[in-house]
DNA sequence: TAGCAGGATGTGT
DNA sequence: ACACATCCTGCTA
């Protein structure tokens, strides 16, 4: 039976055999004892953990094998909120400071469950209170707001970029996560699973961890000169500003962020229409009018006429399910609701009827991607 | 086979 | 009510 070692990709943790957290200040290991046994202690299953991606070099000696949780601090707020084991609580704390320590060695010598979970309640704050520093670090550091649902579109990736390079996860394509904080919080765990294949669920899981450590600990960091950008950028009255960021964060169902934006490539605000609402005239409007990038999969034929050829009808229909969160939308269903526009006067075939050419029956000339005062 | 046209119905806001 | 999303039949290039 290897010696197996619990790690994070920020910090590794040593740990008593008992499994408790002893301190992580410094890259001490310690041998957590038996890999199963945590397991069916922890309710973890061995998906959730990644293996193999310790080199030999970075452990004491070739017998020994490193575990790493893809998102500790995750099932450190979920499985505290289920009462599972002290163990597994303990697991998941970090850089608890000499007073804490006690408090967790005592609770952990008594493996009673039901003591456990009466102490459920003296545990919460700590690990609230680890993850909440950590928060403001991080804020600090990122000059971001520290409840996500007042990220701006830049808040988000530098977000992202940090938690992609914080916690080592594989890249990804910062396109599909190109949106403001509101939307971003809207997002399932499916949404970013789809969005980022491969690390997608533990990017739900950190911004789970930042919305409920915002939410429960009252969070309330906003990056200075931020703040100066914003009021001066924003178009409603200054005091709307003021008073949305001492009152609770705006609801996930479709609210307009302060800088709120599409989720993928285009930025505009042709309308008033929030994220939620934006029309799918709109969004071809969006990629045409970024030929930058979107040219290869649909383009003008006929600007000042309005005619528009759509060259690849997988990918047009890929980035409209991206958008609306609908991962079967597909072409034969986006073509339907174009040729729902026939009716309203919106898109039209053109007078000589192609495939994958299509006609906006008001002139395009002047429209813009800029935001309307 | 892919695209087109349009009816019917379901869904979320 | 509206704007799709979905499913469908039938037609066309």
């Amino acid at each position: 039976m290897p010696v197996f070692y619990y790690s994070e990709p920020s910090s590794l943790l040593e740990l008593h055999p008992s499994g408790a957290v002893m301190g992580a200040q410094n890259n001490a290991f310690a041998p957590l004892p038996d890999i199963d046994a945590f397991l069916h202690n922890t309710g973890l299953n061995i998906d959730q953990i990644q293996q193999g991606h310790v080199t030999p070099g970075d452990s004491p000696s070739p017998d020994h094998v490193s575990v790493k949780f893809e998102e500790p601090r995750y099932y450190c707020t979920e499985h505290a909120q289920e009462g599972v084991t002290g163990q597994s609580q303990a697991m998941f704390v970090d850089h608890v400071d000499e007073q804490d320590q006690t408090m967790w060695e005592e609770q952990l010598q008594t493996v009673d469950m039901h003591e456990v979970r009466k102490n459920l309640g003296k545990m919460q704050p700590l690990i609230i209170k680890e993850v909440v520093k950590d928060i403001e670090v991080a804020c600090k550091l990122l000059n971001i707001p520290s409840d996500p649902h007042y990220w701006t579109v830049e808040h988000v990736e530098k977000w992202l970029l940090w938690t992609l390079h914080q916690y080592r996860l594989p890249p990804l394509n910062l396109d599909y996560f190109r949106m403001s904080g509101v939307t971003l919080c809207m997002l399932s765990e499916d949404d970013f699973r789809f969005r980022a294949p491969r690390c997608g669920d533990i990017l739900y899981a950190h911004l789970d961890v930042w919305k409920t450590a915002s939410r429960i600990a009252g969070l309330h960091i906003f990056p200075e000169s931020e703040e100066e950008d914003v009021d001066k950028d924003d178009l409603s009255s200054p005091t709307t500003v003021k008073e949305e960021r001492t009152s609770p964060p705006p609801s996930c169902n479709g609210v307009k962020g302060l800088t709120d934006r599409p989720p993928i490539g285009p930025i505009t605000s042709m309308t008033p229409n929030h994220q939620a609402g934006i029309h799918l005239w709109q969004f071809l409007k969006e990629l045409l009018l970024q030929p930058e990038s979107y040219s290869h999969c649909i383009r003008w034929i006929d600007r000042d006429a309005g005619i528009f050829k759509i060259e690849d009808s997988v990918e047009v229909a890929r980035l409209w399910g991206l958008r609306k969160n609908r991962p079967a939308m597909n072409y034969d269903k986006l073509s339907r609701s174009i040729r729902q526009y026939y009716r309203k006067g919106i898109i039209k075939k053109t007078d000589i009827s192609q495939r994958l050419v299509y006609q906006f029956c008001q002139p395009i000339a002047g429209v813009t991607v800029k935001k309307e005062p």
